[in-house]
DNA sequence: CCGCGACGATTGGCAATGCCTATCGAAGCC
DNA sequence: GGCTTCGATAGGCATTGCCAATCGTCGCGG
């Protein structure tokens, strides 16, 4: 059975004449004669009583011209809702992002998100990267930004930006007095994240650390982890564009000497149809990005006096 | 769009596999990876992400499935309820017939066509020949038992079975003496029905007379008419099937000179689908009062001591 | 009585659709 | 590296859907 059909049922019914349904149904008068004797063949009942006089619908045609309306009207609702969601760049996107980067990404590029996307709905998640490629995998997120490259062909990323690590010192620390800090140097009284934050593990590897450090503490935020460096119980590194928060908790920032750094991904699964929509956000944060890490390049040096992320952040 | 695409769509939305949904749907793997491919593009719309892991329903999917099971229920619908009433000796029948008719005939053959055509159920709607004629055009009734052959192309009849009129005396009328009566015998104190009811004009015609008749009496039913004969008011014509009803009221019946008989036919549209159910009605009828007939015929003269209409009612 | 207009049914031809089998291509698994 | 699984693709064929033209019937008006 054809929708189409059951649209040349009502349109008969509703003229009481096959000339004038055809018409209003767009096509010829013998398609409509031909298509309803299939209907009524497939039915196996007589839906109009045809004379010269008139077309009269039968009972057994009154009822189930009500079930054909509701059937239509289903298939209308459909095509309506198709039609208003066609657009990739419309709709809910379900970002995952690490609890390293979150406080300090979204910020900077929810406005440009929102000016150069109006109509994609950006819903993020903030969560260490094994459970975003987890629930991203289980297609309870559409993308995530991470700073690890993910496994598995069925994952795709492309890189958005860079951003170099910085020495996070008490201002009373025997380092802070140098311009610039040698990552081993951190070693002795390094502070990390608790286990699962990928900012965890490239700190430690930063400092050449492989296995499990000394220290018990393990920090379960990176705010958690600055306020403990601004009250003196040791060093750590922070992400730059972090840089901004940390300062303002009164804590000294140093480039490294080896420029450590992580690269923030955007990740999404191959199949993943809405690709537009991931690309468009790539290239607005990668964007929005761009004077952030030509700064870093430039004035690395200088990132105490005059941290790259208030920089940017007074940047419009 | 093709209900049998919003199957495959709900399949495969149910399996989460292509060839485990193309074999429920009683089709190769190809065909329904085509079609739904055809119903994405139709819908401008992504429907599965398709990986070589998995086949998940993406987000717009899920919203457009809800609107599919219920256009597929509905024609579902259509095709259980068609089927019910394919039959054409299923379903209601509404049947006119004529007032001198109905409370006669109807006791004999409601029986039989209950036990004949137990699916049909028939709708007796009991009206003057004009006023049935008029609603069986209107399509408020299927068929009409009526004593006339109705005029028009658009109507077709059939003769179910004649019966004779009979003289209606008072018991002690000068003519309830003979055997049989001329129905001209009658004229001087005939009385009729209302107008419209076709008796009134075959009793008029069967005395020879054209015009109004001198009595003001205009009977509105069969009955009242014979209450008045046995009252003593007059004498009048009764068709034989409401002989029985017209000996128990006391009054003297006797078989006309001439015969006269009025031949009850059914009357149905010609564009009328369910001819089938009509002609089976028909064919009830005429052969329930086959052997009344024949008892006319032979028995005409002895009616009055043996009434064919009781004869008639007491054969099983 | 005949021609005419209205209207649904029928016909014939053509393009689009739907389905099949066979095959491909990618991914995962011994 | 071969094997299996699974969705996509290709080619061929029957069916379907549509249209223009025509038919058949009915009712109307001259």
């Amino acid at each position: 059975m054809n929708i189409r059909d059951l649209r040349y049922m009502l349109a008969v019914a509703e003229h009481r004449h096959f000339g004038r349904a055809a018409e209003a149904c767009r096509v010829s008068q013998p398609t409509l004669s031909v298509q309803l004797r299939k209907l009524e063949e497939a039915l196996g009942v007589v839906l109009f009583e045809r004379s010269s006089k008139q077309v009269v619908p039968t009972p057994i045609c009154e009822l189930l011209l009500a079930h054909a309306r509701i059937a239509v009207a289903e298939t209308e609702a459909m095509t309506a809702l198709a039609q208003a969601s066609a657009d990739p760049l419309r709709g809910a996107l379900r970002i995952g992002i690490i609890p390293t980067l979150g406080p300090y990404l979204l910020p900077l590029v929810f406005a440009p998100l929102r000016e150069a996307l109006p109509e994609l709905e950006i819903e993020p998640w903030e969560d260490i990267t094994a459970t975003l490629i987890e629930r991203l995998r289980a297609h309870e997120l559409d993308a995530a930004l991470l700073a690890t490259e993910p496994e598995g062909a069925d994952l795709l990323s492309r890189p958005l930006f860079t951003e170099p690590f910085l020495a996070a010192l008490p201002p009373d620390h025997p380092l802070a007095a140098q311009d610039r800090i040698r990552e081993s140097d951190l070693v002795p009284d390094v502070l990390v994240l608790a286990d699962g934050h990928c900012l965890r593990d490239q700190a430690l590897a930063a400092c050449g650390l492989a296995g499990p450090v000394g220290g018990a503490l393990r920090a379960s935020s990176l705010a958690t982890l600055i306020n403990m460096v601004a009250a003196g119980y040791g060093t750590t590194l922070v992400p730059g564009l972090a840089a901004g928060a940390a300062q303002d908790s009164g804590i000294a920032l140093r480039p490294l000497a080896a420029r450590a750094s992580r690269t923030i991904r955007i990740v999404w699964r191959a199949a993943f149809p809405r690709r537009a929509a991931v690309e468009s956000v790539a290239r607005v944060i990668a964007e929005r990005l761009a004077p952030f890490a030509a700064a870093s390049e430039r004035d690395i040096a200088a990132l105490d006096r005059a941290p790259a992320a208030r920089h940017v952040a007074g940047t419009r």
